[in-house]
DNA sequence: AACCAGGACGTGA
DNA sequence: TCACGTCATGGT
């Protein structure tokens, strides 16, 4: 067994599975979102596709909360379409997105993707292809294929490579590089790479978002 | 009150 | 390639 695989099953055992990708669901009267560790045959519908995408686009470098808040504001205003999204009025986006930072970006980024997003029919992009779309890099782009499609892409975020660096696992910076590495270091499944990536950003919420970074981190590679 | 959050892009060396 | 500045809100 492999580091990058004993890593994966130090974390699932501390944490448990996590569910990713979290989408929005109706509770009682309100919405809220959810995650989803006992069914993995999310998504179900185009329309949750495209709620990830939206979501990998407004956390790019936000904290998760804030992200929520935009999400339920473009549902509860019948936005979180991408349709919808072109028809609307981006001074009226900017408003339900801007509890998640960057509005003037991000609603830019929205509609950029909103109009590709449209244009591919249902049908599963290519990887260049997303990467072509001004707004979306690396992770963005990887997010989107490995949690709306089940492409099995290895996300690589700033927290990955603070816990790989940290357990000496890898000090690799490069995103492609790395990604390269996990994903010939563990059998191509989406479900593992969706509980993974999952799983490195919890740990790294309770062990590796304040330094000195990985205070306490109980891991322990061979 | 500084620091951080599930980055990406533009620029200049 | 690489380092840096910019973008912006909200929680701790």
């Amino acid at each position: 067994m492999n580091p990058y695989q004993q890593l994966y099953r130090q974390l699932h055992r501390i944490h448990g599975p996590q569910g990713w990708w979290p989408l929005l669901r109706k509770s009682g009267a309100r919405i809220a979102c959810r995650y989803h560790p006992d069914d993995y045959r999310y998504p179900k519908t185009s329309r949750q596709r495209f709620e990830i995408g939206v979501g990998a686009i407004l956390t790019q470098n936000t904290n998760w909360g804030n992200v929520e808040k935009a999400l339920i504001n473009l549902a509860t205003h019948s936005l979180l379409d991408a349709r919808a999204i072109l028809n609307a009025n981006p001074e009226h986006l900017k408003k339900l997105i801007r509890p998640a930072g960057y509005f003037n970006q991000k609603t830019t980024k929205l509609r950029l993707f909103a109009e590709s997003y449209t244009a591919w029919k249902g049908t599963i992009p290519h990887r260049d292809t997303l990467l072509g779309i001004w707004g979306i890099g690396p992770e963005t782009c990887d997010s989107i294929l490995l949690y709306a499609y089940q492409v099995p892409v290895f996300v690589i975020d700033a927290y990955t490579k603070r816990i790989f660096k940290h357990l000496g696992l890898s000090s690799e910076t490069d995103y492609e590089t790395l990604r390269r590495s996990c994903e010939q270091a563990l059998p191509r499944e989406p479900a593992l790479y969706q509980e993974y990536h999952a799983l490195l950003v919890a740990h790294a919420k309770r062990y590796y978002s304040k330094k000195p970074y990985g205070k306490n981190c109980p891991l322990q590679l061979s």
